[in-house]
RNA sequence: GGGGCCUUAGCUCAGCGGUCAGAGCGGCUGCUUUACACGCAGCGGGUCGGAGGUUCGAGUCCUCCAGGCCCCACCA
């Protein structure tokens, strides 16, 4: 079917050659088919499904490390461990239709189509009619999902493919169609004029959230405005400070605090606006800031937010001097026909002439502009549809005060909860054509507004008047709208299907921190209102990547692409390497260091199989039982039980680490058990030529059973490589449970460990790596075998006294055989080989007083009564037995320096 | 103006009240050991931004200070 022939060719590198993961995708999609996940049913009795939904892409866009990092590397990591425990999961894909900014692409892509198409550059017609421009918009989403969708995959990211969703497909503009229409019935939704954003770029409104600033230097000039009636001599001039001379046109009063001595008599005086000599009002409001200019402001209701809402408040009348094209309107009197600019110079001549202008001066401020575009932000009063946020956020502020959804990090909640508290309306019409109709039609003959019943088809008369001239509104719908819905649109709502029954409410969210407010918020709110629950309990936010101290982006030239690097060091060494020691909602900073990483350790992994995998073929009789159990047997060495009881301390860990979302400790600890532990000791001990007669099928046991366990601890964050190495591990021998592929074996329960074991192989390892210093230090080659003594409690070493022999091709002899009850960490070790003896002397020496200071801290503690009295008992029994060994420590160091003489 | 975060090794970061504070990268030294030179072994490197406080015990909790970053907001 067609999921398996767009599969992708995932890559990885290994030795030059490249290593096609590809079947390994094809495989799952197999194995989930004819597990029937995918066919909808009813939830199944005891089931509690785990349910994510993707931050659906925008489809025109090509994935970014933010993408991977949060697909790749953490919710394909919470998806395949979920299903590894049992937990059916769905993941649900799909693509936002992302208005504006899709928009813009394909008229740029139209633009150099056929430049002969169209003679307007100015967007959204480029000449076309609208049906005929959205035609060409589905055209170009043809091309554009597939592309989105193959990234995707590439990834590696478990998908449920069969439940895709498009924003814009048909049956999601009913839905949304509905929402709006009850949202509308139940007065969450108004049409009012109000101050909104406009682009004059994009030919369309925005919201507060979708405003930036940026800091800009601008002249500020202070006008004269003419008293309009004789006052007494004495009397000041009010000037006002402005950085927009050319919206002095529409000015409708002056406006001063208050409470302000300068000018709190001349309230209800009148003045002249210059220019347009129009009589105002000197109004007292608290919005003015006394210590700007010179205390009083200039009052534009029709371009400028903060003067709107005075305006408001004192019930000035709304001029609007500025067309939607940037041009002065007949209202601007003289200015009339002007651009924004050319109004602007000519404004501050006038005022030069009749010497109104009192002087000039550069002022740095925070200006507004579109983040799409950079354009900046143009305040105009239009009619708009606007939500009515506060009483949809109050549930959803309740939901997460209550714990019903909770919020990782932590600390993200207070930035919800502020925001949230302080919402304001959200203007939901923009004026482009790419997007979700607005469900309201307006009678041209009665002005009455026809909003149809839900499923109702458009109506063609008016309700009121009778009359056929009817018009639907020409905006859509702000994309943020449609994507509010997706926890409950994508699974049929408003029908209660099957699938919304077993799949509603989602288990987590998992997304970026910079669309906490964008997406997450209103998904909470619109889950709530629509289906009286929230969306999901779980909200993980994830930080920005940067490379180089800076966030990508397009405009910085320093976007690097994550299809690139999966080229080049495969889809694991990727995902693997963004959320490596990367802690909940923490920025990163991503380097070539760290996929490097990232890479070599994917390679580790594959050559630790490749040489289990070649035991096996060498001793086919080796294994006994089922690979996934843990082996046993007489022939078991220490070296084998050591890693078995490892093994299951890392399946405690790791386990621990994921369901505790600590995804980034989860990959530490992963690569610390697999590299050092694993490969870097054990792996040595396993070799046929380390093996004592007898013993080698036991190594080969071991190692079947510890790499079983180790690709299924790693199959969450690394899926190709693992995949693929289980494949041909389970060739080998038969299995206990029966699923085919490692997305579907289980996750590993912890089993048994030997803490006694661990503890006394764990000494041996200190005891190695000090005869291997010391070898180093000495400068012996390295192939030539030393003779070293152990002493003090080293008899508790005897057992692996082979393993350390072989580990530092040294002929190990023990002292005095004592018999250590207990296992005391002092053990001497002494390498016989031509030395020097003040250099050991200067290195025992220091050893001793560094011992010394670390017994001095321990009898301290001890002998402080409150100590004792106070700290909780195991700590103190902790405590008492570090004195121990840090006492025989001491002693074992000075036996050494009093025999060297 | 309001809110939030960060400051730990040369760099990037973990560390969520309890042994000597860790990792990766980088640095230095020695090794062509048939899983892996994308490797192995070893070494060096930290007054945990500063000052107080709480506690038997603080990198971890509290307060203040100093730097850096982010978000929200109607200083024209």
């Amino acid at each position: 079917m067609a999921i398996r022939s767009e599969a992708p060719r995932a890559v990885l590198e290994y030795r030059g050659k490249n290593f096609d993961a590809s079947a390994v995708e094809t495989f799952l999609y197999d194995w989930w088919e004819s597990s029937g996940f995918f066919t909808p049913g009813p939830k199944r009795p005891g089931e509690t499904p785990f349910v994510m939904m993707l931050p659906l892409p925008n489809v025109t866009g090509d994935l970014h490390l933010g993408h991977a990092l949060g697909f790749g590397g953490y919710e394909d990591l919470m998806a395949r461990w979920h299903r590894m425990r049992g937990e059916p999961t769905l993941w649900l894909p799909g693509s936002d239709h992302a208005g504006i900014i899709a928009q813009i692409v394909v008229e740029k892509e139209l633009a150099k189509e056929g430049a002969g198409r169209t003679n307007m550059t100015t967007s959204p017609t480029l000449g076309l009619s609208r049906d005929e421009f959205l035609a060409e918009m589905w055209r170009w989403m043809e091309h554009y999902k597939p592309r989105i969708y193959k990234q995707l995959r590439m990834l590696g990211c478990s998908l449920d493919w069969t439940r895709v969703h498009f924003t814009m497909d048909p049956d999601m503009q009913r839905r949304v169609r509905i929402h709006f229409i009850r949202l509308y019935r139940n007065g969450h939704l108004y049409r009012a004029d109000r101050i909104v954003h406009w682009c004059l770029t994009c030919q369309t409104t925005y919201s507060d959230l979708e405003s930036l600033h940026v800091v800009r230097t601008d002249q500020l000039s202070y006008v004269r405005y003419p008293w309009a009636q004789a006052m007494p001599s004495g009397t000041p001039d009010v000037i006002v400070a402005t950085t927009r001379p050319e919206t002095i046109v529409a000015d409708t009063a002056v406006a001063v605090h208050p409470d302000d001595p300068r000018w709190k008599g001349f309230i209800g005086k009148e003045v002249l606006v210059p220019v347009s000599e129009r009589k105002v009002k000197i109004i007292g409001d608290e919005a003015v800031d006394r210590e700007f200019g010179t205390g009083a402001l200039k009052v534009t209701p029709g371009h400028d937010a903060t003067d709107f809402d005075i305006g408001q408040r004192h019930g000035l009348q709304v001029l609007s001097a500025i067309d939607t094209r940037g041009f002065m309107t007949p209202a601007a009197g003289p200015l009339a026909g002007l651009d924004r600019d050319a109004a602007r110079a000519a404004m501050i001549e006038r005022l030069k002439e009749k010497g109104l202008l009192m002087r000039q001066e550069p002022i740095t401020h925070n200006v507004g502009i579109h983040d799409r575009c950079e354009t900046v932000d143009e305040p105009l009063v239009m009619k708009q549809w606007w939500m009515k946020m506060k009483p949809l956020a109050k549930p959803a502020i309740a939901a997460v005060r209550d714990g019903t959804v909770r919020i990782i990090p932590k600390y993200q909640e207070k930035i919800y909860f502020e925001w949230m508290e302080n919402i304001r309306d959200w203007p939901v019409s923009r004026q482009i054509w790419w997007g979700h109709s607005i469900p309201v039609w307006y009678c041209q003959d009665c002005n009455e507004i026809v909003v149809p019943d839900e499923d109702a088809p458009d109506p063609t008369t008016c309700p009121k008047c009778r009359s056929h001239d009817l018009r639907q509104d020409p905006d859509v719908l702000d994309t943020w709208f449609s994507s509010a819905l997706w926890p409950h649109s994508t699974l049929g709502w408003p029908e209660q299907t099957e699938d919304l029954a077993r799949f509603y409410p989602g288990s987590v969210l998992e997304t970026g921190y910079d669309i906490l407010f964008f997406w997450v918020a209103r998904m909470l709110m619109m889950g709530i209102q629509n289906m009286g629950d929230v969306p999901f309990g779980v909200v993980y936010l994830h930080g920005l990547v940067r490379t180089e101290g800076l966030k990508m982006s397009k405009s910085k030239g320093n976007v690097v692409s994550p299809v690139e690097m999966m080229e080049e060091h495969g889809a694991d060494a990727l995902r693997y390497a963004l959320v490596n020691g990367i802690a909940a909602g923490a920025d990163s900073e991503f380097s070539e260091g760290k996929l490097e990483n990232g890479r070599r350790f994917v390679n580790k992994l594959w050559n630790v199989g490749r040489f289990v995998l070649a035991q096996l073929e060498a001793r086919p009789a080796a294994l006994a039982g089922p690979i996934d159990v843990v082996p046993s047997g007489a022939d078991l060495t220490e070296a084998d039980r050591w890693i078995l009881s490892r093994t299951e301390a890392a399946v405690e860990e790791l386990t621990r680490l994921i369901e505790q979302y600590q995804f980034g400790e989860y990959a530490t600890a992963l690569q610390q058990f697999i590299w050092t532990e694993l490969a870097d000791f054990y792996v040595e001990l396993a070799k046929p030529q380390r093996r004592a007669a007898g013993s080698e099928d036991a190594a080969v046991r071991t190692l079947a059973y510890v790499l079983d366990r180790v690709l299924r601890l790693a199959h969450p964050s690394i899926p190709f490589v693992t995949e693929t190495l289980a494949l041909q591990l389970w060739q080998h021998g038969s299995k206990s449970d029966r699923a085919p592929s490692l997305v579907l074996s289980a996750w590993p329960k912890p089993g048994t460990r030997d803490a006694e074991l661990e503890d006394r192989f764990g000494l041996a390892i200190e005891v190695v790596r000090r005869i291997r210093e010391r070898r180093q230090e000495a400068g012996i080659d390295p192939r030539m075998t030393v003779r070293v003594a152990l002493g003090g409690d080293a008899a508790a070493l005897r057992p692996f006294a082979d393993i350390i022999a072989s580990l530092t091709g040294a002929d190990v002899r023990f002292g005095p055989g004592d018999s250590a009850p207990t296992l005391v960490r002092a053990v001497e070790v002494r390498v016989e080989v031509p030395r020097d003896a003040t250099a050991d002397r200067a290195r025992l020496e220091k050893e001793l007083a560094a011992a010394r200071g670390l017994l001095e801290r321990s009898r301290g503690l001890i002998a402080d009564p409150s100590f004792s009295a106070r700290a909780p008992a195991a700590v103190v029994e902790k405590t008492k037995a570090a004195l121990a060994e840090r006492e025989a420590a001491v002693a074992s160091l000075q036996t050494e320096l009093d025999r060297l003489g």
